[in-house]
RNA sequence: GGGCGAAUAGCUCAGUUGGUUAGAGCGCUACUCUUACAAAGUAGAUGUCGGGGGUUCGAGUCCCUCUUCGCCCA
């Protein structure tokens, strides 16, 4: 099927623009990534990481489905049943913060003014919004997710999943609800985990109250004073603590400090010291107070709170530090989180002062009804004017912040619903150790077992209206026994007995009924009995951990959970490792009795050229789809897989790429954050993702980019330009019979190059070796294949003998790179793979069977070890040096290129017979012809000489001599190998290297210096000449 | 405070179990629009392998320590 004598018109760059819509398209209307079950066939399933809705995917995520998309287009080509199952996570408490932010901004409500129903539609608006806008970015991507199975954690298929899950556990007794401090967000009212908690230090105050002691014995301190970073709590205490053994406490710590001093470099030693004078001052004046207030404190005597006019305890407990402040702590339970410790082992009342929007509640007296901040402000003063304010310090504290709003967390003491994860969680820990799930690279799984070894158990209560409702029924009862009462009641309910409800007792009286699945008649029923369903949502990633079983179809048994789970590996970035990884695991194990992966791939994350991770609120991020557009999807993902070595983190500088003159403004923390930036070149006016006045944004937009992909694009444009070469000397092709035992080097190195790099890049894939695989592909690409092998089949190309074999080898040697770059590089190659097929489908050379239609489907490429032949490729090495050594002497001769050039290689035989049939492509390569070869072999008058491993090459100068440079190149070369000589002299002739090491390294070293020897014996013979006929 | 990781050319990164002269791409310099590709080709310059100790015949690689940075946890 040669389309003989018509002119070949390929553009001479790709245009990804035109075709990869149209290929996606294709592929998507060919069924190209359905995967369905089919028994006789091997699965191969990747559930993406579903990225939430709150926002467009950045660099990070490019990055992450591209692996993915790489593993399941490998797969895939392996003739496996390929699944990756997409969808997005509906993210609860992000979601709903910024449309709560937006309505705010906009419309200046609050989601009170809006009402839940409403609200909840608000946030489905947006959700269809970025969940397309999402969708779309990973299809330019070029993504080959199965689309028609599309989930989203809070469809229908979703929320069964998580209601069962729920239902499962709170019947197992493994959900309870429990009064727990939390950490409060006082903007978005709800709780939120301790991940979603950043700490950062603030300038804040230390301030010390005096609080009164009521009724002090002759002798006894009439106050005692406490320090607190947080005045406005103590409206809220029940008790001052103390220390039970002050004086043993501090010797304790003067021993460590001690200890800590001894050992310490130089340079610490003052700093030590002046610590230790502190403690002992602190034993020599503080002490003895210490001793009294604790033992005023075993007698029972009290402490009046002031302001609030209330006695409380004076308790001893070691959270007192006799070694911090005046040595007593004012415990304030409901609001701090170790004050509530020591109100657990003291026995101490919690005493509320918050309302869930931060404001002061009733049980703050006079406060009642101001901010925490301003109740702050307020209490200080009241305490001044009553005199009791001893000193105020200024002081750096770590305050916590919410990841969410940004607002400073409150901890809160409120019920919260726990999943108990003792059990849970161990099962998740031996899954991991058992090595049913392998974390790769090994190290992060030592953070997953330290995490879930804590075995904390996991709230998963949230205040909000976006998310999977709390499937609980409850009522409080006046006594035990109603409770008990109604509990039998709800148990003995046809339904109960059915398995579809379950219920629980919460101390003292409050009744808990859980339902299995949506329900309306028997959610009625229930209602009917006085119980009201629970406000709250759960966690986001409650629904997340469900993922790999609930996306195929559980509760169901369905046949797509029986062939896919447990899915075959999953990839994500390290700081989900606990938020996911191990709730997935646990979940898994829990529901369906498996692990939900066998594999999870981390891989690195993408930080910008100052080392900081990127994000759309620091300015930084990159938007894919800029990056698309200029440098196209295949220099997307190719670059983002050469970037992904397994120890180092990507770092990218980014640019703004003007939009008036194209030119690259480097990104700098300076200007990442303004709102306009004015071009340097061009000096016009562009925008950022921050324009917001309409001067701004009338202003054109610039993309946020990174030079790191021009390598890749520059590669594509390569493998185009190769694949474009070879088709245009396809006319006439056929498959010629091949002479296997009598194949001409270039040709058996070209295959045995192909075979090996088909063999690290299937090996790297599969260990997620993805740098090194690209590399693999790169090199071989470029070097073998353009620089060397495309070159010398020019010549052979006009050989009407060589040429039916030449074109053989060149279309198989570009079928089969296509394939082992398409999970990579999936557009371009595809392009071409269709170009080709123009040419012929015969391109195989073991085999008359005809290319696939698509490359997509193509089968994955099994290297034919018997074609490695490292002798040949050594071999191969001594034309490159050769070549390399001519062009070299031409070069510092300034010979022009046109100009040709005579050498003579003095060499033994078996270099001869290598290297003599190759000339043509000496000639065609480095415009040189080759006149004399042999071991005796006369040398040009005037000539240049270079010394390559067993050959001497006599590049003949007469023409061309330029004495002064060829005398440079000479000293120069002289001058480094007097430094290597010396350097093996120095080794060979000490005694210890010569009496150590091994004789293989001692003989190499003596063989070595040898060569280095005739070479500058050679180099300065050459001298001689030179600067006799200067 | 604890854990993990990183520091190699101006930039971004490779560098197997210690063993010839530490590599690649970009950038830089010079020369070429040579019929696949100037997003290319050919050649060239560029390194106290973060600092300091140690082990070893031999250290970018192993050990200790310090410094700086990143991430996670408390």
């Amino acid at each position: 099927m040669s389309n003989s004598s018509q002119p070949i018109e390929i553009p001479n760059r790709f245009d990804f623009v035109g075709a990869s819509d149209r290929i996606y398209l294709d592929w998507i209307e060919a069924g190209c990534f359905d995967a369905d079950v089919d028994p006789s066939k091997k699965p191969f399933t990747i559930v993406i990481p579903p990225p939430n809705v709150t926002g467009a995917l950045h660099l990070g995520h490019a990055l992450n489905n591209t692996l993915q998309d790489i593993q399941i287009r490998m797969h895939r080509m392996m003739g496996e049943v390929a699944l990756w199952m997409p969808g997005t996570d509906h993210a609860g408490i992000a979601t709903q913060a910024v449309v709560e932010k937006r309505l705010k901004e906009l419309e200046n409500k609050t989601r009170h003014d809006l009402g839940r129903d409403a609200l909840i539609q608000r946030i489905w608006d947006w959700k269809e919004q970025y969940e397309g806008r999402i969708l779309s970015q990973l299809k330019r991507l070029g993504c080959s997710c199965d689309w028609r199975r599309t989930r989203f954690t809070l469809d229908p298929m979703c929320a069964r999943a998580v209601r069962r899950t729920f239902y499962d556990l709170f019947s197992k007794g493994l959900i309870y609800r429990g009064k727990r401090l939390v950490n409060w967000d006082t903007y978005l009212q709800t709780a939120v985990s301790d991940d979603e908690v950043t700490t950062e230090t603030v300038e804040g105050n230390f301030w010390h109250f005096r609080y009164p002691v009521i009724d002090p014995k002759p002798g006894e301190p009439k106050f005692v004073v406490v320090a607190t970073t947080r005045p406005e709590t103590m409206l809220g205490d029940t008790a001052v603590a103390v220390h039970p053994d002050p004086a043993g406490a501090l010797a304790k710590s003067i021993a460590l400090a001690e200890q800590k001093l001894a050992e310490a470099p130089a340079k610490d030693k003052e700093l030590i010291a002046s610590q230790i004078d502190l403690l002992k001052q602190r034993q020599e004046q503080l002490l003895p107070s210490l001793e009294k207030l604790a033992a005023m404190a075993r007698d029972g005597r009290k402490i009046r709170l002031p302001l609030i006019d209330r006695e409380i305890p004076l308790v001893v407990d070691t959270w007192a530090k006799p070694d911090l402040g005046s040595g007593c702590v004012k415990i304030t339970p409901a609001h701090d989180p170790n004050d509530y410790e020591v109100a657990q082992r003291c026995g101490l009342p919690m005493i509320n002062i918050m309302n869930t929007d931060g404001t002061i509640n009733s049980n703050g007296g006079r406060f009642q009804g101001l901010t925490m901040g301003k109740a702050r402000q307020q209490v200080v003063q009241a305490i001044e004017e009553l005199g009791l304010l001893e000193q105020t310090e200024d002081r750096q504290i770590e305050l916590k912040h919410s990841d969410r709003s940004k607002t400073p967390i409150e901890p809160y003491l409120a019920d919260q619903w726990f999943v108990a994860m003792a059990e849970l969680a161990q099962s998740a820990i031996d899954a991991v150790e058992s090595g049913k799930v392998k974390i790769y690279p090994e190290r992060y799984g030592q953070g997953y077992v330290d995490w879930l070894s804590e075995k904390r158990d996991w709230p998963v209560g949230r205040q909000l209206w976006w998310g999977h409702q709390i499937p609980i029924w409850t009522r409080g009862y006046e006594t035990v026994q109603e409770a008990k009462d109604a509990k039998a009641k709800i148990l003995a309910m046809p339904e109960a007995l059915a398995g579809q409800m379950s219920a629980s007792i919460e101390e003292p009286a409050v009744l808990h009924v859980c339902i299995e699945d949506e329900n309306p008649g028997l959610e009625l029923k229930v209602q009917s009995l006085g119980l009201v369903r629970q406000e709250d949502v759960l966690d986001t990633w409650f629904s997340s951990a469900l993922w790999p079983h609930s996306t195929l179809g559980w509760p169901e048994k369905t046949a797509e959970l029986d062939y896919f789970y447990p899915t075959s590996t999953l990839i994500t970035s390290r700081d989900i490792i606990t938020l996911w990884v191990a709730r997935m695991v646990l979940m898994g194990l829990n529901n369906v009795g498996e692990v939900p992966f066998r594999e999870v791939y981390i891989h690195p994350k993408i930080l910008d050229g100052f080392g900081e991770t990127m994000s759309k609120s620091k300015g930084n991020g990159v938007d894919p789809i800029d990056v698309i557009d200029k440098f196209g999807a295949d220099a997307l993902r190719f670059g983002l897989a050469w970037l992904t070595t397994e120890t180092q983190d990507v770092r990218m500088p980014v640019q703004y790429e003007c939009p008036h003159c194209q030119s690259l403004i480097n990104q700098t923390k300076e200007n990442r954050i303004k709102h306009r930036v004015v071009c340097d070149k061009c000096k016009k006016p562009f925008s950022t993702q921050w324009a917001e006045s309409a001067e701004d944004k009338a202003l054109p937009k610039a993309p946020v980019v990174s030079e790191r992909f021009e390598v890749a694009r520059n590669f594509v444009n390569k493998l185009w330009n190769a694949s474009r070469f070879v088709m245009m000397n396809l006319e006439g092709y056929n498959q010629v019979e091949i002479d296997w035992s009598n194949l001409p080097l270039e040709d058996q190195w070209i295959l045995s190059r192909l075979m090996t790099t088909t063999e690290i890049i299937d090996r790297e894939l599969r260990r997620f070796g993805y740098a090194e695989a690209a590399r693999a592909a790169y090199d071989f690409a470029w070097d073998d294949f353009c620089s060397f092998y495309v070159e010398m089949a020019k010549p052979r190309m006009q050989d009407p003998v060589a040429r039916p074999m030449v074109q053989r080898v060149l279309a198989y040697c570009l079928d089969q790179m296509l394939r082992i770059l398409h999970p990579m590089m999936p557009f371009v190659t595809e392009a071409i793979w269709q170009e080709l097929a123009k040419f012929t489908l015969h391109r195989d050379l073991y085999s008359n069977q005809q290319s696939s239609k698509w490359l997509i489907q193509a089968a994955w490429p099994v290297a034919r070890k018997e074609l490695i032949r490292q002798d040949v490729e050594s071999q191969f090495k001594h034309f490159v040096a050769l070549i390399g050594a001519i062009r070299e002497i031409r070069s510092r001769q300034n010979i022009a290129p046109k100009q040709r050039v005579q050498f003579s290689v003095r060499c033994e035989d078996r270099f001869e017979r290598l290297l003599r049939p190759m000339g043509t492509f000496l000639e065609s390569m480095a415009g040189a012809d080759g006149i004399a070869w042999g071991p005796s072999i006369g040398i040009p008058e005037v000539h240049a000489h270079v010394t390559i491993e067993g050959m001497d090459v006599y590049v003949d100068l007469s023409q061309f001599l330029d004495v002064g440079a060829e005398i440079l190149r000479n000293e120069k070369q002289l001058e480094n190998l007097q430094k290597l000589i010396t350097g093996k002299e120095s080794r060979l002739s000490n005694q210890a290297f010569v009496g150590k090491a091994p004789a293989e390294i001692i003989d190499k070293e003596r063989q070595a210096l040898a060569d280095l020897v005739a070479q500058r014996q050679g180099v300065e013979q050459a001298l001689v000449k030179l600067r006799a006929m200067k």
